[in-house]
DNA sequence: ACAATATATGAACATGTATTCATATAAGGA
DNA sequence: TCCTTATATGAATACATGTTCATATATTGT
């Protein structure tokens, strides 16, 4: 096994790796949010919120709209929503603690 | 979407997202290992490769058996073998970066 | 041009966690 | 029993990363 996929790999479970994250992540999967949308229905501060976004654009995980002074965030693909419900599916079928 | 649900995830998500666990996960997927063959082969510490062990066993990903001096390790059961072989599939499939 | 609003961003800070270091425990051999 | 080897473990340390705080940027309306 080449290590070098290894870290590939572990840089890949990172991105999901959190929980606030993967809150955003989630509620993108159900559609179109503006920023301000995405700090009021997670709780999360407007700061926050921004940064984990900025490193999800980095990703190329989600894809950004200006829409006037708002800015508005989906998925980019529909690749990370079969991530997302192959991790949940996971997690279901398997009722441990 | 639950949140209690999400945290699950993510609590799944970061056992994989370190990449000497990943290591020792990928290596222990071969086969049984005893701890010094993990360090050997893997270049961590026998400390840091104990450490990371005793987390796997707490997980229930890895099943022990002593046998004189030495301790063996093996992948709890097929589950984790799917999982890892999934994530490989996943990251192969796109040449990112 | 100015004020207000939405979002982004850099730096400081906080926190979680992986590694190291020192040492403990357990087993086998002399 | 004492010594050696294999592994485990607690505490200290190092490090990565997420959040906050203060502020910058961008857009719209007046």
């Amino acid at each position: 096994m080449e290590d070098k996929l290894i870290l590939k790999l572990t840089n890949f479970y990172k991105v999901f790796a959190d929980n606030n994250r993967l809150r955003i992540l989630f509620l993108l999967s159900e559609g179109k949010y503006k920023v301000s949308d995405i700090t009021s229905h997670l709780n999360i501060s407007q700061s926050a919120v921004s940064h984990q976004l900025q490193l999800l654009r980095q990703l190329d995980l989600v894809r950004v709209e200006r829409v006037g002074k708002e800015i508005y965030y989906t998925l980019a693909d529909h690749h990370i929503n079969i991530i997302l419900d192959y991790g949940l599916m996971h997690i279901k079928e398997k009722d441990d603690e």
